[in-house]
DNA sequence: GCGACAG
DNA sequence: ATCTTGTCGC
């Protein structure tokens, strides 16, 4: 997103709240202080003006036969490249940059634990731009501190994309959590940009209604619980939905997403966001990509 | 003390 | 997340 000495910008990821950065040396206690202060500074309303519409992704990526190749840009007359995202086509009329980030990890067998993260930038449903970076690990996985274990890494990989994000998809959660300060809400608000959680398992709240068996387009709505500290006072606050991506006609094995708004999206935009970027799979076509990149990626690192 | 917990 | 082949079902 930043390139190296660009004078038109800050410093690396061009930080909005640099206060914010995950920093692993941080004792626990620092880290869910940092956490309630993020959150506040978050904002769980839409702030974007983005039309899920112009997200939607109409054929799912066909992955059986390698990473879809990244469309690269021309400039009107030339043959000079642009960078995605900032071309002349960039801006007001262009359609929204969609960009995904999940990671892989490289298993301690020798050296120290190290995470490849991927970005993956996608504009009318075609991928547009690559890029990963591969980080040491410096603490292990702890619940509800997800963000310093996995949020320098994905910064890292987002500042190898030189495309500028209008949408990010991380895997995790966003609101849904604890201090309601998820890797999604965190990476949002370091960057100021607007952001949305995926995630697979329900960290905290309690859904409305039993998620069991439902058919795909069900959602139900995420209210903070008793271990959502911020919302405590107020259980009724809708941090974010299950939703039920994709089912199979007579078996109902699937299990659903758990989507969250991360930051300047409101949770029910970002169950419509989140829809409109699934294109038949479990998982919307930015995480997809993006986890077959990181996969793809690690591969070639070992 | 017990339970529960994104990736 | 990661270690991993075949296999049951749509």
């Amino acid at each position: 997103m930043t390139p190296a000495g660009d004078p038109s910008r800050g410093g690396p990821n061009d930080l909005a709240h640099p206060e914010f950065l995950p920093d692993p040396a941080l004792s626990r206690t620092e880290m869910q202080s940092l956490q309630r202060e993020l959150a506040a500074t978050a904002t769980f309303a839409d702030d974007h003006g983005i039309d899920p519409e112009a997200v939607a992704s109409e054929e799912p990526a066909d992955l059986t036969d390698g990473l879809p190749d990244a469309r690269r840009e021309t400039a009107p007359d030339g043959d000079q490249e642009t960078l995605p995202g900032t071309g002349p086509d960039a801006g007001e009329s262009a359609s929204p940059v969609v960009v995904g980030v999940d990671q892989a990890f490289l298993t301690p067998d020798d050296g120290e634990d190290r995470a490849v993260s991927a970005a993956v930038a996608i504009r009318d449903g075609e991928v547009i731009e690559y890029a990963s970076a591969t980080t040491p690990l410096s603490i292990p996985y702890v619940p509800g501190l997800l963000a310093f274990r996995e949020g320098e890494p994905m910064l890292a990989a987002l500042d190898a994309l030189e495309a500028e994000p209008d949408l990010l998809v991380c895997d995790g959660s966003g609101r849904i959590h604890f201090r309601e300060a998820g890797v999604a809400t965190h990476v949002g608000v370091l960057l100021d940009v607007p952001s949305v959680g995926v995630a697979k398992s329900l960290l905290c709240g309690k859904p409305d209604e039993p998620t069991a068996e439902r058919p795909a387009g069900w959602r139900t709505p995420i209210r903070a619980d008793d271990a959502v500290e911020t919302a405590a006072s107020d259980s009724e606050t809708v941090i974010g939905h299950a939703y039920q991506s994709r089912q199979y006609p007579n078996s109902r094995r699937v299990n659903p997403l758990y989507v969250s708004p991360g930051h300047r999206v409101s949770p029910g935009t970002t169950v419509e966001f989140v829809e409109a970027l699934c294109a038949g799979y479990k998982l919307p076509e930015p995480t997809r990509i993006a986890d077959a990149y990181a996969d793809a990626a690690k591969r070639d690192a070992t």
